[in-house]
DNA sequence: GTGGTCTAGACCACC
DNA sequence: GTGGTCTAGACCACC
């Protein structure tokens, strides 16, 4: 795992392994910690390294082949596709996710709109300056 | 069970578990999920139905008692104090943390500013008609 | 033992053991027996000399933390904290209790305003000249 | 015990159980707890009430008669005697240890004499006005 | 070594 | 019933 991304699954989560294999995934592509071209674990490196069967993860690749999202090239390995459109979509749902429960947090705690518009300005411009030059977990 | 909160706790976490209850009864407060005046569990009740020590209970008992978040009185219980301050600025940190949280995941996202305004408002404001009569459980 | 103050406590009294440690450490701090930066015997030193549970004895320091007395160090111990303003109450405190049982009492035996007023400027000086050298044991 | 002094013992105290009887009558007779012409409880009742042996009580009793205290008439009892001398020199005894003591205190804060003689003017005026009406139980 | 957390359980005080 | 204190002892984290 000297990759730009990590695979952390919860066995006692409802949903299925493979599929959090492949929110991991997915979630690295959105975030640019694996770009197009890029070559995936084996996946019996990834079983290993994650301890699961690898028959699971080799349904989470399946699956992320027939989403597009990868390319498995016999004798090769699987490698990220290059799909402008596949990683904007992938973006904004993970965006939609992130600002669904972002709003919903907010409006428990009874802030306006104005209010939440604000803090959120301010955070931008305050935590993109303090980036510069940093290490990028942002996990 | 028939409070407006409920305390999860993760008993793998670093985080000591009096603080995680401390820190959930934060949460629900800032929630009004818990107002000014309402009794919490007694320690044995919450000790139980959390599964933890009546003594670890207590501990996080007295550190809200410390913090000004509740009175407790003897032979009667433990309530929520009536202090607007302390509420706003319990509200202020999870508004902040919670803000943080999300302008991290949308800048790792690569989304601009005014892209991430403009998911904001939308979402505010359709979150919210949607949440006409609807019951709260936004955890 | 070595220390500039011994603690004292009384099991039978209803003042809980745990808020006497944290009175006489006040006391010593407020005579100079103890002074900043100085370190306080561990938790388990303590307990052992005072025969008390370890737990007890925290219980104690967790309480001077929080008033700012004492900073502890994981791994290394407590110590008294520098800070001029507590310290200048501390003694405020204490110079209050004293001159109100001392008032109380020379009420009772009826003296004056301006008999007492004598007698404490009389033994201020007399006890004072006398302390040159003296040790300074005025428990 | 309806008397206005109570006789409270020591036991793991080294000093006498004898002389603490003398110090807390001496102590009631200056505070004008036990007048002049008062019968003090007889032998029997005092030694049953401290829970002392009679020859205790009577060896107290006859102290007191030695130093002009008190006066025994057969067959009555034992009567606080009328000396206006021996109730000064009571009083200063009395009053020149609560001073002593109450100047080392303060000399062991470190307040200087002006300090002193601030903080107990200011309290002598402060108690004695509260004191209008109040019961006196200055023990 | 140091402090920090937690459990199990006793006993007390206030109501 | 409620919370408050204390003990005994385990186990962990930091040094």
């Amino acid at each position: 795992m000297t990759d730009g991304f990590q695979v952390k699954l919860d066995f006692d989560s409802t949903r299925p392994i493979y599929m959090q294999i492949v929110d991991e995934i997915k979630r690295a592509v959105a975030r640019n910690l694996l770009v197009s071209g890029e070559k995936l674990p084996s996946q019996r490196e990834l079983a290993e390294a994650a301890r699961v069967n690898p028959n699971t993860v080799q349904r989470a690749y399946r699956e992320m082949e027939m989403m597009g999202l990868v390319e498995t090239r016999r004798g090769e390995g699987t490698f990220i596709r290059d799909d402008e459109n596949l990683l904007a979509s992938l973006r904004g749902e993970m965006a939609q996710v992130a600002v669904d429960n972002f709003i919903r947090q907010v409006l428990a705690l009874g802030l306006t709109e104005a209010e939440v518009v604000k803090l959120v300005t301010t955070q931008y411009r305050e935590i993109q300056s303090g980036k510069r030059g940093e290490q990028d977990d942002v996990r």
